[in-house]
DNA sequence: CTGAAAGCGCTTACAG
DNA sequence: CTGAAAGCGCTTACAG
């Protein structure tokens, strides 16, 4: 069924289907309600092809999750915990706006050939990326390709520093800082003295901030800074179960209290601890970052900063939606913040 | 950048161009060598909607996710620990083959409107569709679409009632009932006699799988159904936690062991249960359904029935690819092993 | 081996 | 208010 079957059954032009199709006003009630009527009995939808080559757009957003670390990995990346919620709130949130979403992972760098495709190939009219590891130079590549892009979770200053054409871009980003400040000044307050931390990658933005503040806030208050404590941990559960019984086996002494740059890496931590009966919260306390469902469905609950994905998400997919029908578009970026949430992982310590 | 660029610039015909990117055999090595070169210089990708306009193939499958009960929830589809596994692994196995995918979710009837219109509008070649709730009249119109379809968990016998040219359709399923005997069993052999449910959405194949195997295999043995033990969950560990609340405030006597059809209600049911000072498995022994990743990481373990669901999703890939590419596509099922895997959940009965 | 031409199914100035 | 026509960027018989 095409638009000239339409227009045949319903006595028209093409022209005047299309017309009233697209919504023109200048389309008489009488003759909009005829064609309608054809178009509904036949079930007819305009072939989404054929429109977006005459000029319209296409509908539908990108969607890109980069993992480049988990190529290996069992657990894929719409698993991991991270990333799940930001897909499901993308999808969510373009679907109630009209808008389709195409999916496509990077675990390495050749899987972003596809992603530069859906671009060039014009599947898409403007896309997000979200993820663990962008680089400037692959982010040079994207924004170099001219479309509506929203980055989430990027380095601002680094885009900055490069003198790119960047007014359909966007950024999204949360406060790590700020969440993991108040994450460290609460295990001080709790009385906490040696804290130790799990890191995150550190050649993602979140990763690096959510170091910084750890490392700034224990100097501000005057704290020791003990290499011993502060684990590798690249936002992997596994690496972070393995530094840490590599600690716990060393026969060292151990910080007082955890925190953890992700909830996945403080729920390895946890384990690792009980199985050298180690209690939490009494014999260590433990903070984590991102609030994945499972931090408040494990025993006992985990204390984690939370991050408003949701938020976040619906952001993003406005902007690339706005980037996408604006005349003249300009870059901008907007920041989240990021709040603790107590729970039961954390007290004081023991004396 | 259009083909007609590309031609000036190798210096031959559009015709040419496009039997480049075609791979057609009849080019000379040469000219192929010329066209590749230019194309290559220039980023140039051809435009997809062209080309599938032209007649070629979208390289798109959807990915329609259903949802109807889980509207006003809190953790939306992605985040369900059913759904995430799946459009993790039809993702990455379609993007593995060259595919796209495009995602809808359907939380409500209408939102069934804008599936209809992905293959209406020739988004996409074909699609895969996933859910807690599939009724017949909504399938009933998809097979109607005569586009390739593949269903994963549906029942058969409702499709084989139907007088439907179902040759663009396939079907993927687990072999619940199997999975759910071989832990009710399990449980039998513990030496457990009173053992309760908590059921899944009744009007999907899986929940009346896993009832129905759970009902037979009581009887089998002689064991008692009492109706009491056996709890409405309908997948949700909301309802499955009020409905164990509910039981334990009752004051009524317990079953020594409950089976849940769905991890996630299982482990609501553990929350529930600790809060009532009941420990497991020393007081309860529980076990589970569909071991998602959880399931491994709380105390205790959880023991559950794993679904291979990569190698489901893979499966489902391959078929919808299949219809896509074959001239006469016929009907086909296929049903995955679903096997259970014993953890720390579950032990004898206290006398 | 290769180019000119028709066609895929729309949209949108243009002319009336 | 409405139709005929051009054009979007490809592919593929057709003819040579």
């Amino acid at each position: 069924m095409r638009s000239e079957d339409i227009a045949k059954l319903a006595g028209v032009s093409r022209s005047t289907v299309s017309r009233v199709i697209n919504n023109y006003t200048n389309v008489p009630e009488e003759t909009r309600a005829k064609v309608l009527k054809v178009i509904e009995q036949h079930q007819y939808e305009p072939n989404s092809f054929a429109r977006a080559l005459a000029g319209k757009k296409t509908d539908t957003i990108g969607l890109f999750a980069i993992s480049m670390s988990e190529k290996e990995n069992t657990t894929r990346i719409y698993q991991n915990n991270y990333f799940a919620p930001f897909v499901d709130a993308v999808v969510d949130t373009a679907n109630a706006r009209g808008c389709y979403v195409l999916i496509h992972t990077v675990y390495s760098p050749d899987d972003f050939l596809k992603v530069k495709q859906a671009f060039l190939q014009k599947r898409i009219d403007g896309g997000i990326i979200v993820g663990t590891q962008k680089d400037i130079n692959i982010v040079r590549e994207m924004v170099g390709l001219n479309s509506p892009l929203v980055l989430i979770d990027y380095d601002i200053s680094e885009i900055m520093a490069e003198h790119l054409d960047r007014n359909h871009l966007a950024i999204v980003n949360s406060k790590d800082y700020e969440g993991t400040t108040e994450a460290i000044e609460y295990l001080i307050g709790l009385g906490h003295r040696e804290i130790g931390m799990i890191c995150g990658q550190m050649n993602t933005y979140s990763g690096r901030e959510r170091y910084m503040a750890y490392e700034d806030t224990l100097k501000k208050h005057g704290l020791p800074l003990n290499e011993r404590f502060i684990l590798k941990g690249d936002f992997l559960k596994e690496l972070a179960y393995e530094e840490i019984k590599n600690l716990l086996t060393s026969g060292e002494s151990l910080p007082t209290a955890f925190f953890s740059a992700n909830d996945d890496m403080a729920i390895s931590v946890m384990e690792a601890l009980s199985e050298h009966g180690i209690s939490i919260p009494e014999d260590m306390s433990i903070a984590g970052f991102d609030d994945i469902q499972m931090a408040s469905r494990i025993q006992p609950k985990l204390t984690s900063v939370k991050l408003p994905i949701y938020e976040m998400s619906k952001a993003a997919v406005e902007k690339v939606i706005e980037l996408c029908d604006s005349e003249q578009p300009t870059f901008s970026t907007i920041s989240f913040p990021a709040r603790l949430v107590e729970r039961d992982s954390c007290q004081h310590p023991k004396k």
